[in-house]
DNA sequence: TAGCATAAAAATGAATTCATTTTTATGCTA
DNA sequence: TAGCATAAAAATGAATTCATTTTTATGCTA
């Protein structure tokens, strides 16, 4: 199913998939000193790669480069959140907009097959599967909308709070309720009602972020 | 007044900068391949700067990397404006809400000082000036709005067609009409009346857009 | 002479090397 | 022994080198 990753695309790309990985699997942490050669040895490469890399990590705010004193994973701070919830909540009204419009049959079906499995992870109590399918869904509204660039800047935005947002282990009762809104949104976009999906995609980024808020605000990342 | 480039940023930096230069000035034209050893020579640099730049710029999908074949400028296509133009719409709309909450009375000043020397530049027909100008307000209400994250997703997005938009050197009957926009603009603002901003702003970027798009499908980008 | 195969040249990808800067360690002085 | 100066080690920045791939040139065959 998967094409093989290491066939179409470069080495280089491959690196900073990695380094995303590291980051977010919480071996490098926000605020830490990356270490050349350590993530070299790791992955098998030369400084080369590695630093292109970096290059194209900083660009997209995931980490600093510091001249002459190397690169640090980037933590979030309150201020962030603040500066990036009201611009997401701008894309997720337009592609839900979108989406309405342009979004099939058959893309509502794979969306509501996602949300069954995302489902049955939350009565499971599977966090880390229920967030992986919480991830698709929402990508997969935005795929839906066939609107390149909302897909693009929603994923580097999504990116960024994705440490936070998997740290938000959020209460018992902060999941439920993100599953009960989940169950709205599916229903307003099989309808394709999208003032209905918009206004729900609003709250619950809205709730969501304050739950990332909350918590980076006790730790930081 | 402006610091010494050269002073705090990187090589490497100055490097993505050049290449954003010259791909603007046309130096490096849409669809071309870029030829590292040439533009090594021209910077004075090595390939290996060279090229943690290029990897940036992919990143901001000014170019294309081919595997073994070189980078190439990329080229606008009308999807390209269509996708682009509602997401920048909203970043309008937003910034515009936002703007009126934050800006300050100083900041209002500037950018009318800016929009007057501007309006100088339409009366003497000097295109060039009013363009660059016209970014310079623009980049202004996105900063009005103290929110680092709509500068951002703004400035990437209006980098990616600034060479199509420069080279829409329309008519003079919509250089007067964007002349007005502006001063309409410039009225909405200095009232903070952000329901009347983001308006005049949707409409201006969209008539923007259409001039861009007619442009692009002459000549292609 | 058109089209193909092969060889040579050029370009790219990535490791290595070297210069410079920063960090750490050592020892000296008050 | 605290604090500073100096030396050594480590890390970073960027050029160079080498391997591999692509492109171009050359010559051969039908």
């Amino acid at each position: 199913m998967a094409e093989n990753k290491t066939e179409q695309t470069t080495l280089h790309n491959n690196v900073v998939e990695s380094i995303r990985d590291l980051i977010f699997e919480g071996e490098l942490i926000g605020g830490q000193r990356i270490p050349e050669k350590l993530i070299c040895k790791k992955l098998s490469i030369s400084r080369t790669p590695l630093r292109e890399a970096l290059k194209v990590l900083a660009s997209e705010q995931l980490i600093t480069l510091l001249p002459n004193r190397g690169a640090r994973v980037n933590r979030l701070k309150g201020k962030d959140i603040d500066d990036m919830f009201p611009v997401m909540g701008a894309l997720e009204a337009l592609a839900g907009e979108l989406a309405c419009k342009e979004i099939s049959d058959a893309q509502i079906d794979e969306i509501r097959s996602l949300h069954y499995q995302m489902s049955a992870d939350h009565k499971n109590g599977n966090l880390n599967n229920y967030f992986e399918l919480n991830q698709r869904i929402h990508a997969a509204i935005m795929a839906a909308t066939k609107n390149t660039t909302i897909c693009e800047l929603y994923s580097l935005l999504a990116g960024r709070i994705r440490i936070a947002r998997y740290r938000a282990n959020f209460s018992k009762n902060r999941w439920d309720q993100a599953m009960a809104e989940h169950e709205k949104i599916l229903d307003a976009l099989s309808k394709r009602d999208s003032s209905r999906l918009t206004k729900i995609l609003r709250t619950h980024l809205e709730k969501t972020c304050e739950t990332v808020k909350s918590v980076i605000e006790k730790e930081s990342f």
